[in-house]
Order: C-alpha cells, then sequence, then structure tokens
DNA sequence: TTTAAACCTGCAACCGATTGCATAATTTTT
DNA sequence: AAAAATTATGCAATCGGTTGCAGGTTTAAA
C-alpha cells in the first residue's frame, strides 16, 4: 500500500516542513535545509530534486524557526511622522527601491507627529527584532531614549529628514539652511523688503536650519530680522489661519512670507486672499515640501522640492551597507542631499 | 563565590530568556512561562517575583520561539492601494483604535494602486503568516487567486471600500450608489441639465456603483443619459487635464460634473479655469472623498465625505471577531457605512 | 486525623530551520 | 590500485517559549 507523503492539495491544514521533504526524498532534513538556500555544500543534483519537491508540495519556510535559529530577521524598521504626505510617500518608495533586491523586507510604522507613537513604534520594531532601523522624528520628540535599546545591541539606525541636532546614529537629510537661504532671497529678489516667516518647533533642525537660512539672507541683503516677523506653530489647519490673521495685523504688513511646509502655506494664502489681498502682488509666498497641494491651489505655489526618493534611496543604501559590513555602524556619518527651489505664481512679482 | 545572574547592564549582547530568570529564582522556566503570561495555573506569588525579576533583568519575550510554538502570531495584516490620501489614513487610524487594546500587531503593506504589488504583499504577509487580513484592491486588480492561500488556510480576510464585485471574504463599504445618486441629483438641484461623470476602472465595485448612481439620478429627473458624458480613466494628472479638455470641446457643453476623485477632480477643476469657464456659474462640480485638498482649492470642493475611521474600525472589528471566534470565518457578510454629501462652493450655483 | 479536592510546579517533548562536526561518497593524485 | 584530497551528506544540538501530563503541596471537607 503506498503512503502519499504530500500532495498538492493546498486545502490539507498542516504546513510542509524540511522533514516531509526530507522524507519524501529519502534524505536527510539538513540537506534539505542546504538545498533550499543555494548553500555551497550541496550538490547541484541535490538542489534541483529538493527545490522540485517542495515546489511540489507548497512548501514555505517558516520565519520563525529560521529566525529563532539565526537570531536575525532579515527585516527593517521604518518609522516615519507621517504616512499622508507626497513627500514620505516618495521616501517610501526610495527605501522599497533599495530594499527590493536584497532579500530584505520592510516595516512600516508611522507616529502621527507624536513621540509617544514613535516611542511604541520604536519598542515595537524592537521586539521584533529588525535587523536595522530607518526613522523620522515625530514633531515632539525630544527625549530619544527609545532608540537606546538598538545602539546599546548594535542594531543600525538611519535618520533621515527630522534628526537629532547632535547628529544621533547615521543621518540623511537635504541642506535646510540652504533651503531657507535661498527660499527667502528668492522673496527679496522678487522685491520684498518685509518678509516674514512661519515654521514649527525649533527644536526640529529641519525647521531651525530653514529660520537661520531665513535670517543669513536677510542679513546678507541688508534686511532687518523682526521677532515679530517669525512665528513658530503646530503647521496645523488652527494654526495657520491665526498665523495669517497675526501677520495681516501688523503695519506695515509683509509683503512676503516664507511658510515651512505647503500645507500650512495653502491655509494662509486662503486666508490672505478671504482678506482681500492678492498673492503675490499683495503679499508673496514661498512654502515647502512640493506637496501635491501647490500644484492645486491659486496661484501655483512656490516652493522647495523635497527629494523624497533619493533621501529613501540613500537612507536604505547607508543601512544596508552598514548590515551587509561594507560599512561601520558607527555614528556620526551625515549626508546632504540637495533641494531646489521650485518657483510658481505665489511670489512672482516680477514677470 | 556570588555568580550575578543577570544584572541591569542593557550593554550585555546577550538576551535574557526565560531561563535565565528561572535559574536566578530557582524555578523552572515552564513556571516562569506561565507567571509571564498570566497563567491560571500559577500562583500571584510567583507571578510576582517572576515579573520582578523580569523587569530587572530587562528581559524581553522572544515572538520566534514562541510564534513557532503557539503557530500563531497575533499580528494582522493590511494592505491598502495607497498611503498618500485623507481616507486611507484615517482607515488606519480605526483599525489601530480597534487592535490597541487586543495585543494585535498590525503590519501595513501598499500596493500604490498595482494588482503585481498587491499579490507581492499578499504573499508577503502570508508567509509572515499574518493571523488575519484587511485588504483594499488596487486599481487594476481582477484576478483575486493571490487570496486563495488565505481562504484554503481559514485565515480570515475583511475587504474595504474596493471589494470584489461578487462579495469575496467580508465587506465593509460604503453605499457608493447612494453617494454617487446623491451627488448627480444635488447637481441637478442646482439646475444643471448636461451632467458629466468622470470616474475609474469599472472594474472597481466602488466606480461602477457611483456610476449607476449616477444614472439613476438622471433617470429619476428625466434627464437623458448620454455616452460622451462619461469618461473613464485612471484619475491621474494628465488623464484629469485630458478628460478637462474632452468635455470642454462637447456641444453643448456640459454644466455640471460629477467626479470619483477629489485630486482628479481639482485638476480638473484647474483646466476649466485655465479654458476661462467659471466654476460653479457655468459648470458645478461635485468630487469625491472629501480629502484636504477639497477645502484648499477655489472655489471649495463640494464633496462626498468617506468616513475613513469608521470603516477602519468597522473592518477591524469584524476581523476582531473572527479571530476570537465571535463570528464564523465564512465569508458573504457586508457592511455599509454612510457617506454624506458635503456642500461646497463648487457646486452652489444657488445660493 | 484521614481523605478528597484544589492548586502549583516541574518534566520533557514539542515547534522547524540551521550549522559545526564527523563520516561517507566521490574525485584526484600518486 | 591505493592514498590523498575534495565534496556531499547526516547527526544531533540549538534557538526560546509553550503545554500536556504527572507528581507534589496546600487547603478544605469528612
Amino acid at each position: 500500500m503506498v503512503h502519499a507523503l504530500f500532495t498538492t492539495d493546498m486545502n490539507s491544514k498542516k504546513e510542509v516542513t524540511i522533514y516531509d521533504i526530507a522524507k519524501s526524498l529519502g534524505i536527510s532534513a539538513a540537506t534539505v535545509s542546504r538545498a533550499l538556500k543555494d548553500h555551497p555544500a550541496s550538490s547541484p543534483k541535490t538542489k534541483k530534486r529538493v527545490l522540485a519537491a517542495a515546489k511540489k508540495s507548497g512548501y514555505r519556510s517558516n520565519h520563525f524557526a529560521s529566525n529563532l535559529r539565526r537570531q536575525s530577521t532579515h527585516t527593517i524598521g521604518v518609522i516615519v511622522h507621517e504616512l499622508n504626505s507626497h513627500f514620505i510617500t516618495s521616501v517610501l518608495a526610495g527605501i522599497e527601491t533599495v530594499t527590493a533586491g536584497t532579500g530584505y523586507d520592510i516595516i512600516i510604522g508611522h507616529s502621527s507627529e507624536s513621540a509617544v507613537k514613535e516611542a511604541a513604534n520604536a519598542h515595537n520594531l524592537f521586539h521584533k527584532r529588525v535587523d536595522g532601523l530607518i526613522a523620522s522624528l515625530a514633531y515632539d520628540t525630544t527625549d530619544l531614549s527609545h532608540y537606546e535599546p538598538y545602539s546599546k545591541r548594535g542594531i543600525p539606525i538611519v535618520f533621515f529628514d527630522r534628526v537629532e541636532a547632535t547628529g544621533y546614529g547615521t543621518n540623511v537629510v537635504i541642506d535646510n539652511y540652504a533651503a531657507g537661504y535661498q527660499a527667502t532671497e528668492h522673496l527679496i529678489q522678487q522685491g520684498c523688503k518685509r518678509i516674514a516667516h512661519i515654521t514649527g518647533s525649533l527644536n526640529r533642525n529641519v525647521y531651525a536650519d530653514r529660520l537661520k537660512g531665513y535670517k543669513a539672507a536677510l542679513q546678507k541683503h541688508k534686511l532687518k530680522y523682526t521677532k515679530d516677523f517669525v512665528l513658530v506653530n503646530d503647521l496645523g489647519e488652527e494654526a495657520a489661519i491665526a498665523a495669517a490673521r497675526q501677520l495681516l495685523q501688523i503695519r506695515p504688513a509683509p509683503d512676503g512670507i516664507f511658510i515651512t511646509n505647503d500645507f500650512c502655506a495653502a491655509m494662509v494664502i486662503q486666508t490672505i486672499k478671504e482678506a482681500g489681498l492678492r498673492i503675490p502682488e499683495d503679499i508673496a509666498v514661498v512654502g515647502f515640501n512640493n506637496d501635491v497641494i501647490s500644484n492645486l491651489i491659486e496661484p501655483k505655489l512656490s516652493t522647495i522640492d523635497y527629494p523624497g526618493k533619493k533621501m529613501g534611496e540613500m537612507a536604505a543604501q547607508l543601512l544596508m551597507n552598514q548590515l551587509t559590513g561594507i560599512a561601520v555602524p558607527g555614528a556620526g556619518k551625515k549626508m546632504v542631499i540637495d533641494a531646489a527651489l521650485v518657483v510658481r505664481g505665489s511670489s512672482l512679482k516680477r514677470k
């Protein structure tokens, strides 16, 4: 009587293991294991037989057993501060481009700009034992202790965009100073004399650096820096409206605004228009991010194009280098990517 | 001589296991395991001791060992057709709300509207052995065979929004027919007589149903259905512009357009305005989704508000019910959530 | 005090893949 | 043809947590 060792019937509840394959071929599980992962000490003949049997039986390897034994997961974690933006989507696409060929999986966590959720994600991914981490800090993250377990265990971390000012981990950033400088100088070249700036928490490197660039451009062109012209808020809807109204109160009113976020800029523009002023004639505006909306509002928004895809690729590449041993996991590395001004209607006073 | 069995020194490379804890307390690993997971056959005293020791030693349980043994992961997979939208972000938030208290983790995969990537994600999550799946189909998914392994193994799947017309798996949807009807009727009530409709692939239930609602509203109000007034495309930027131009060629031109997606609607409005026509006076527009941009463009966009959070909660709840045995994993269940029209400037011909 | 019941704990066998080491099979060299 | 070198395979331990079963301890009932 013949007993079918396995069939192609996928309905069977039982998983096929390497032991099943081994038995069916009359060889040992060790040999099957080696054949499946193309181990050098495995003969071509055996490989072929095992692969065929594996396919036929619907075998899928058990991650858990393998991870448990190998003590590594071939997975990298990604923590982003939001999901809902063109920039982040591009970054993720960039990361996926790089990891695609490597056999590494990625797990995405998002903090919704909350330090608490960021920490929860960090713990969770640590617990899942990711081999490496790519992260961007939440809006209000100041304490980075939730990343300590990683460094303690030598798990490499690459921060992108929102990084710790002191350069914790490996960093991939744009030159926010230069971008801020460029945006401000552009407004100056358009004839603006009283340029305001709306930005986010100065704890975040990105905002602090842009502010520095803004100040430097003013100074370079001998324009006075006025404290009242710099508003710091959470860049949300209400904050944007409030900021716009506040700026409109000032006499003489600003004739240009550099806003550190496109969404916020769109809200500000809307508020200004509702107040009866013209963009860019009365007030020119430059945003930041080159988000989808910048092309949809009226006038179209001048902004800084954020090379999200490139950042993602670079971050992933740096991490892979560390994981594969090409680079040392040591901290302190910092990559700077160019970001360019995109001029559209909202800032064009001179045709 | 005393040997420290473990210390609070997190720098030690070695993981702490239940065996370490067991040894340090002079009890067995089995007892530690039971204490840690609050097993009924574990005395309060032991629990307290073990928990204290675990905390002190920095113990973290090893998922892999536990999953390997239990053959379940306490993880649910989520496959979305995109990330970059208010709707999807809301759905994810809703899902997280429900899963938060349950001890289930979620893993997010995104298909970027590609059937191929959707299949890749489905396989990947299957391989990761998620206990259940929540998914929304990509734009061009027609073949659902990549979900077969799930049903074959009795892993429950809940589809939301983009579901298979035949009702494969459990479904959570809005009443797209009613929404389409409502949007169209609203345009009619605003005095529109020649209403066009721009929509996506009719393979997707959401678009097919909205079209049905559109047709029904026309019929109800004795307006003629004109084939040339219904454009099907991929809802992308170029497609939107092309569609708008095409509609503007028609004589007599449409005086109202129901567009199945806010982004597309925004592009269409922009194109129409550039052509010198007024919104809503010449052409009234209603979009779909209530995405962020609908409030930022000019005029503000009338649209259908998508109850993303509620959908996410409902989908997660249905899945949890199946996972915890409250409900049978059987297919065929279908939940319909209300979606409401939000009237804004783009469609208001009558004040 | 004895007996029964309730309660804890430990033993040991899993879960499935990996890998160092030893051995067998094959090929090459002498 | 025998010895040496090369290559392929098997054995068995291991990763760390879980759980059925048996036995031991404590508490309650007789």
